[in-house]
DNA sequence: TAATTAGTTTTGGCGAGCCTAATATTTTAG
DNA sequence: CTAAAATATTAGGCTCGCCAAAACTAATTA
């Protein structure tokens, strides 16, 4: 009953929203009409319209000039896009041997059109993976999602080595810039030497020795501390 | 150069244009407004409309009152994205298992939003092929495709043995009807009897009897017999 | 030749999804 | 505690894709 969707009762822009807004109520409990026109890259206005009508279709809840937050179904549909938006990735990276940094776009594509019968056969191509190629979780059918939590590259202590868990999808050019450094899940990294007042940080990838900013280092998750939490101050 | 298309300079509904208007004009060289709405299920204003809006984007040659025909611009595009279906129906059937009568809605949705990077991952996943489950030929790349010209089922004299070459992928009804009994392609068909006047005509398929009416038999290519390159336009 | 009719196009409208410019309300900083 | 800055909403417009009703050929038949 759950995920019954018969393709085209919402439209993609629909989708869209709900998948920004559920990425934005990660952060923050309610996102911010700015923060939605940001992340889908449309005016002000056209986010304060459609969150009239969508609010009216029972998907979000708003907060008259502060923001909104999914409902429950909502949440459903938000993470039922976001399923087959990985599933998608995760079938474009292992079948069709896409390279990491450019399966979003044809995942955004393809995420608003395909069936049910087609995310079952690639699902079970697959093996029923629960990560994505970036290592961000695929939520099940039933909308659920796992959380997991993991060190940042960034406070890992020179002389350590660690294991590639996880890396952001937001980003395409950075995505693209840590592949070609070896910065993928799964790679093993070193940590050589973290140069202080935020300085870069010295890392050894698969033989070679690179050198990466602090800010890219916080957005690359390493190692399994531990599952089921959402700390985040 | 050809087929370089950034997905997206065309609507869906321009391509579903295109490709509706080749099709019809397979059978008669001007593709009348009558027929257009009735392939694609719209009204005749929103043919008419849309006419003019193609012919001044130079994808049609309109004739007042009379229809239209491809530009050779229209037709490659046409072809780009008939490759794109049939491509994808084959894959449908050949990797995802789908059965040959659910592809063609999928197949419908997705045209029109893979990228060159997927055609090419899944064409060369099914080793190149040169037909769609159907038996209708895929056009190549440059935008060339083969006609292959074969026998009607209802041609064919009692007490032959044929294999089925093509069937039609217009009716999904028809199709799943005739994949029930085991007519597609590559099946051998043994022709037991033909019924006079216009009757039925009885046949064994894999091992079954069954009995088909001439008018379906009329949709049922079978045996090779000559192939040559079209020419048109 | 005139009338009927099949087929086509024009007219006028609707909703979705966008936008810019103008307006209203918070928030925040002086 | 106001005034400027940031944010949100309203107003007014645009294109696309669609439609029904009306107007208009062209072909055929009486």
């Amino acid at each position: 009953m759950l995920f019954k969707k018969q393709t085209n009762v919402l439209t993609e822009s629909t989708e869209n929203f709900l998948v920004a807004i559920y990425r934005l109520t990660h952060e923050r409990s309610y996102a911010r009409t700015k923060d939605i026109a940001e992340s889908l890259g449309v005016s002000l206005p056209t986010v304060s319209e459609k969150i009239v009508r969508m609010a009216e279709h029972g998907y979000l809840d708003h907060q008259w000039r502060h923001g909104v937050m999914l409902t429950p179904e909502g949440r459903l549909i938000a993470l039922r896009v976001l399923r087959t938006h990985r599933l998608i990735e995760t079938f474009l990276v292992n079948v069709l041997k896409y390279p990491i940094d450019e399966v979003n776009d044809e995942a955004c594509r393809l995420e608003h059109v395909v069936s049910e019968r087609f995310m079952h056969a690639i699902d079970s191509m697959l093996g029923y993976p629960t990560v994505d190629p970036h290592g961000h979780p695929i939520p099940t059918e039933e909308g659920t999602i796992e959380v997991f939590e993991y060190h940042l590259l960034a406070d890992v202590l020179a002389g350590k080595k660690v294991i590639v868990k996880q890396v952001s999808d937001r980003d395409r050019d950075q995505l693209h810039y840590l592949k070609d450094m070896g910065i993928v899940p799964g790679a093993e990294i070193t940590v050589l030497e973290v140069a202080p007042f935020d300085g870069p940080i010295s890392i050894n990838v698969e033989g070679k020795t690179v050198a990466v900013s602090q800010s890219i280092a916080r957005k690359i998750g390493v190692n399994v501390v531990r599952i089921r939490e959402l700390f985040k101050e």
